[in-house]
DNA sequence: GTGAAAGCGCTAACAA
DNA sequence: TTGTTAGCGCTTTCAC
């Protein structure tokens, strides 16, 4: 039993009696405010690393920033979200800021609600929300309220920033390839989208109206299947296509995750990739890359979308009435060993 | 620009003065604290939701508690810890308590102290650590400072509860199953770990360690490769694997996503598995499940998991003086079709 | 350039 | 049972 009562914690008044200064002075150092001498400076911070002071984000929220920024990822078990993690925490590095993830939203419209408010009450300066299901207006209201910045999804706003790929381009560039193959058949598997409002903005749903529009483009007859952008969809999805009266030559899938899915129930069904079947997915996940898999994807640089989010949200931190911007970032497609052309 | 500064946030005085009762009432309903009238309870509660009041937990933390958790993970990108998550969320579901995450501290020693620190800062009431890799004394000054409870990791403490999966007896699950289909060599790849005093706490080393106890016991000759527990980690382990002049017959990778990386080496290689070789992961995670990879895998119920350490820290939340518990759970082994006897 | 003092929203003694 | 009030640790006027 360690029941020896935690130290009491170190606050901006000890620091000050230690440095023989004032409260204000050791404020001003922490937050590099104007109007303290570079000797004062030296005192302070010598102070601060004596005692080991770290200041309280509570305190701090009740009067300034927290330094603090919330980020909501909707899947944690998909690949492509921790590529722009990365991006962001790479980009916040050495910011003095520090990213806090709310967990994965996936139940719903709901939790989502629930998580972006607990960010909010708990006075993050900013947020950044990647895929949100809410509703636009409600999208706004919490623009209104903090330093927003909503990544991979359409629709401009003059309340928050965006960052987003373009997907249109992006279903059209693996048309374009498969149909340049010599593919006549292409099935799509999309992340089934049911709330008509949403219908506009969402990436998945946008990535199906690309590949309808490219098809029509080529002369081709769309075919869609809808499960979920998981691997159970991209599984279940594939086993769907396989019953077809005549099976496609070739499956874009909405998502590397999902593609992975398919390629297990290609492989189930004895048939080779791309000897028998083609297979393409999006977002240029390192699964893709590696090994055996070689999955031709489209790359819409996670990395790049994830720090260009973050120097957004800094930006407009630092000053919250300057046009909302809206970054639309061009995928490009990246040809591995899955795709050829179709069996004779 | 819908620069309309944003509405003052609605405060407990508000919700006082629209329910015509104190604020100390309010703060009272609000925690459900002792002595208040169900009359009273009502008015308030009517006032909070016409106003839509929700507390601010920056003014919380200055006093008391801000209903959050800390939480954090060591590789967003193996698949193992999104299980634990989900048992803990389904835990604390409805308690009242909000789970923030810290982002994963692949990055070392010094990342992970930053996150923690972050969490405390933020006075998160409670936190869990997955598999942290600070040294025992670091962990027990938090767990000093914050309720604490770390997972998958032993070693037991008077600080802070741990919960563990006894990994001694997975590893040897998993050599009493390969040695008992007939294998002889059976190759290990292990996360390597160099600082000696993590060496006898750490779950990848003890499972390295319960492998080569197990061989020892089949009067079999242990053969490890050192790399990590990731994708890349497994893929490059079975390469090297291969390189060998004797090829095993079997190989037990330390986590299901090493075993995926090995999948990818063998197909590549040419290899059937199992025909040409047997593979048995740990983690049982949803991969190992579904589809064509049908991986024989140890299962450490990572929901279970979660769960129970949701609910050890809401325990000391309440009682920061209980003794500490250490709960150690039992791994079952899953078989599936990864695993078969040694070619002839 | 520096510091005194007010107050952010909440909780918890204590008083009524 | 209910209300008054004193802070929690910090930032921010506003004097000096």
């Amino acid at each position: 039993m360690d029941s020896s009562a935690p130290p009491r914690r170190i606050t901006i008044v000890d620091v000050a009696r230690h440095a023989r200064v004032s409260t204000t002075a050791v404020s001003k150092v922490l937050r590099n405010a104007y109007g303290t001498s570079p000797a004062m400076r030296a005192k302070v911070q010598a102070a601060i690393t004596e005692l080991g002071y770290r200041p309280h984000a509570g305190a701090r929220a009740m009067r300034g920033q927290t330094y603090t920024i919330g980020v909501m990822l909707p899947d944690l078990r998909n690949p492509f979200f921790p590529d722009i993690l990365d991006g962001l925490t790479d980009h916040l590095r050495d910011t003095g800021y520090q990213v806090l993830l709310g967990p994965s939203h996936c139940n719903g419209e709901e939790a989502e609600a629930k998580v972006t408010e607990a960010m909010i009450d708990r006075g993050m300066d900013g947020l950044i929300l990647v895929a949100p299901i809410a509703p636009r207006t409600h999208l706004e209201q919490i623009a209104r309220l903090v330093p927003t910045v909503v990544v991979g999804r359409h629709g401009h706003s003059t309340a928050y920033d965006t960052v987003a790929d373009d997907d249109t381009t992006g279903a059209k560039l693996v048309v374009d390839h498969l149909a340049g193959l010599g593919h006549r058949h292409i099935a799509h598997i999309e992340h089934h989208e049911t709330n008509p409002t949403r219908l506009a903005e969402m990436p998945n749903a946008i990535r199906a109206e690309g590949y309808r529009a490219a098809m029509r483009a080529h002369g081709l007859e769309p075919d869609v299947v809808s499960t979920s952008y998981t691997r159970e969809g991209g599984y279940l999805g594939a086993q769907q296509i396989l019953t077809r009266p005549r099976r496609p030559s070739a499956i874009f899938a909405g998502a590397d995750i999902v593609a992975i899915g398919v390629l297990e129930a290609l492989t189930e069904a004895g048939l080779a990739v791309p000897a028998g079947i083609s297979v393409a997915g999006y977002d240029n996940t390192n699964f893709a890359a590696l090994g055996p898999i070689s999955l031709t994807s489209v790359d819409q640089a996670g990395h790049h979308i994830g720090a260009t989010a973050a120097r957004l949200l800094l930006d407009r931190i630092a000053d919250r009435t300057r046009p909302t911007a809206q970054v639309k970032l061009s995928p490009t497609l990246v040809v591995r060993r899955s795709t050829a052309g179709p069996p004779a």
